[in-house]
DNA sequence: CCAGATGCTTTTTTT
DNA sequence: AAGCATCTGG
């Protein structure tokens, strides 16, 4: 019965003292560290607020997060809350959006307006393209291209040498004194060195920018460029970044060029940062105050989402860390039931388990199917959650795991149109023209060979007719070059005639993958032409975000891995395989300390998530303490769980055992939806 | 040289 | 889910 009277609290637009000095700070540039909960995105958006009430003009501010989603949600919620004149020229973006409108405004300081935007798939498509077959360092060891690419990248995003990414990217980690991994960098770097060369040659001949040019020209242009820095410095009063912690070296270069003349206001959760892999450093958000002149921190840590017993639980966790997270949450709803720590002997048994309780949530007690998330560490960990809400008749939304834009025949039919947007594009051409039969690696090598040399898209595709190959391999062509101002009908022609072929390649699935292509031609349809649909989407996939909302406001339980919950919420929380060796994951025990770190702080945003119920789940056999002797046992993060803090329960459902036609009859094997 | 089948592997994920 | 290696057979 409390909860109910909670949550009208919650939702009073006061502030309490602490968001109230952060709100109203008149210093120069602020860090707000803000806990799971505690109003970090209301922060923000009064902050912007508080700002406009008091003169600032809207498009004066800019607001920066790592993510579409966060930008977007921060500017829609201040526009609905504001009037909206006052708000009129509000902008909210990812780093990347920004450095392209930075890019884009000044044409003559950034001479590449016209390229293909590779994404992450694409840029593992050049380095397999210009590694070859059999790539081997110095001892005859593989080096697969994908971990080229993460050397690269990771030492783009952390800005550091390559040796130091070499260090951290094949070596694990290994410390600097290692002498078998400065024997290998020794001996292989200029052989990464050399690929990566070619790489960036490639991009440059073939008009190709990936994300981290993006980032990296706009970056060295602010450092060199006096015009550039006078330009993007009149621009703002105010800079409001949101997800801080998930910031990476490269994005607070381009952070320091507002130093000066602008007033920064950051948010961020140091124990929530899960994206270290990609060059984030939570560190960097301790040493805030040495790295920005002029700033100070301060500190939000009232969480009004969960009840006390889920965060003893979740400040348990950080205080067994050798690291000093310094965060203790206090939850203002006081106190409710504690978490539960369930056994299972198999992943069968625990999907039956989760989703007998999500059926239990809504049937014995009234609440909906969305009040409801389970979280998985990996996304094939919700396979078997997904297997049981279908039998069990569980309306379900999986988040996580590649998008549709992802997805292949999505990427097959952007392809060609790809293709007609820049003919040079050689990892477009081996997607569409090994899609036909007949044609393989080779015969669509030796094909780009012959196309890549002509002038202009006209000439390949006259050449290409002469081929003697399969008709629909140009006229699909001919037909998307014919409507490049009709994007959308573009799709409809070059599905036309590719699905024969599609169906061939998908069989049974092309039934549910060609609903897909509805969406697409509905995205489509707000693009000019092909040209501008390719190079936005890659950007921007719409699709991904319209296909999340239709399913929004419906009653769906939600399926999650940890890292796409960030920022979500539910009454019940169940988070499954919290067992020995898989959380945390083998390999990061392998790769040393910061990876289980890392894992630490993904558990910790699991556990931070439940607003009323939690339910941790793992393996009987991860039962054990930290003294036990075989190695892994040791990183395990729930050993020593005092049951003060948890209940243990094993799983004993004798209807699962014997009885797989499960009647409805209501069993209560944990006994603990008793809130009062 | 290609197609198709099979079995294996896969952190996590955003831009 | 989807890419990979590997094998067989055309």
């Amino acid at each position: 019965m409390f909860l109910y009277l909670y949550i009208n609290i919650v939702t009073m637009e006061e502030l309490n003292e602490q968001q109230k000095y952060a709100v109203t700070y008149n210093g120069k540039h602020l860090l707000v560290l803000a806990g799971a909960g505690t109003g970090k995105t209301k922060t923000i958006i009064e902050r912007a607020k508080y700002l406009i009430n008091n003169g600032t003009l809207a498009k004066r501010i800019l607001i920066l997060s790592f993510t579409r989603k966060s930008a977007r949600e921060i500017v829609e919620r201040i526009k609905m809350q504001t009037n909206a004149i006052q708000v009129d020229g509000l902008v909210g973006q990812t780093f990347h959006s920004w450095c392209m409108a930075v890019i884009k405004n000044n044409p003559k300081i950034f001479k590449q307006s016209e390229f293909t935007i590779l994404d992450e798939d694409d840029r593992e498509s050049c380095f397999k393209l210009l590694c070859g077959k059999n790539f081997k360092d110095k001892g005859g060891k593989a080096i697969s291209p994908k971990s080229i690419l993460s050397v690269y990248s990771y030492a783009m995003n952390a800005q550091c040498s390559m040796s130091d990414s070499i260090r951290k990217k094949i070596f694990d980690n290994a410390s600097q004194d290692d002498e078998s991994a400065s024997l290998y960098i020794k001996t292989n770097k200029s052989l990464y060195e050399n690929i990566i060369k070619k790489y960036i040659c490639y991009k440059e001949a073939r008009k190709y920018f990936d994300y981290d040019d993006i980032l990296n020209v706009v970056s060295k242009a602010l450092k060199k460029n006096q015009e550039v820095r006078d330009y993007v410095n009149s621009m703002y009063d105010y800079i409001l970044v949101d997800e801080m912690q998930d910031t990476n070296p490269l994005q607070y270069e381009l952070l320091s060029s507002f130093y000066e003349n602008c007033k920064l206001f950051c948010v961020g959760d140091d124990a929530q940062s899960i994206y270290g892999f990609r060059g984030a450093d939570f560190k960097s958000i301790h040493k805030f105050t040495e790295i920005v002149p002029n700033s100070e921190k301060c500190r939000l840590v009232t969480n009004y989402r969960s009840t006390q017993e889920i965060l003893d639980l979740s400040n348990w966790l950080l205080s067994k860390s050798s690291l000093n997270y310094d965060k203790k949450l206090v939850a203002y709803r006081g106190n409710g039931v504690k978490p539960s720590i369930i056994h299972w002997r198999d992943e069968w048994e625990e999907a039956n388990d989760v989703t007998d309780k999500i059926l239990k949530s809504v049937s014995t007690y009234n609440y909906m199917y969305s009040d409801n998330m389970v979280l998985s560490r990996t996304i094939w960990g919700l396979r078997k959650i997904e297997a049981a809400c279908i039998k069990k008749g569980i309306p379900y939304t999986i988040y996580g795991g590649t998008g549709l834009m992802q997805s292949a025949h999505i990427r097959d039919v952007i392809a060609p149109m790809r293709i007609v947007s820049n003919y040079q594009d050689e990892i477009a051409w081996m997607r569409y023209l090994k899609l036909w039969k007949g044609i393989g690696e080779v015969t669509a090598a030796r094909i780009i060979d012959d196309l890549i040399m002509e002038e202009n898209l006209d000439e390949c595709l006259y050449k290409l007719m002469n081929m003697n190959l399969q008709e629909e391999i140009s006229s699909t062509l001919l037909s998307i070059s014919d409507l490049q101002y009709n994007p959308s009908e573009s799709i409809t022609k070059a599905l036309e005639s590719m699905s024969d072929r599609l169906n061939e390649i998908y069989k049974e699935e092309w039934v549910w993958r060609k609903d897909d292509f509805q969406i697409l031609k509905n995205v489509a349809l707000s693009s000019g032409s092909v040209n501008e649909f390719v190079s936005e989407y890659v950007l921007d996939p719409k699709l991904d975000e319209s296909l999340k909302n239709s399913g929004k406001d419906e009653n769906h339980c939600i399926l999650s891995t940890i890292h796409s919950a960030k920022g979500l919420e539910s009454a019940f929380c169940y988070i499954t395989n919290v067992s020995t060796c898989s959380f945390p994951t083998n390999r990061a025990i392998l790769n040393g300390e910061d990876a289980i770190e890392e894992e630490r702080r993904c558990l910790y945003v699991a556990l931070t998530r439940a607003k009323d119920r939690l339910y941790v789940y793992r393996d009987i056999a991860s039962v054990h303490t930290s003294s036990s002797e075989n190695e892994s046992d040791k990183f395990y993060f729930l050993n020593d769980l005092s049951e003060e803090l948890i209940e243990i329960n094993t799983i004993n459902d004798k209807r699962y055992l014997c009885d797989e036609e499960y009647s409805g009859e209501q069993i209560n094997v944990t006994n603990n939806f008793n809130f009062d």
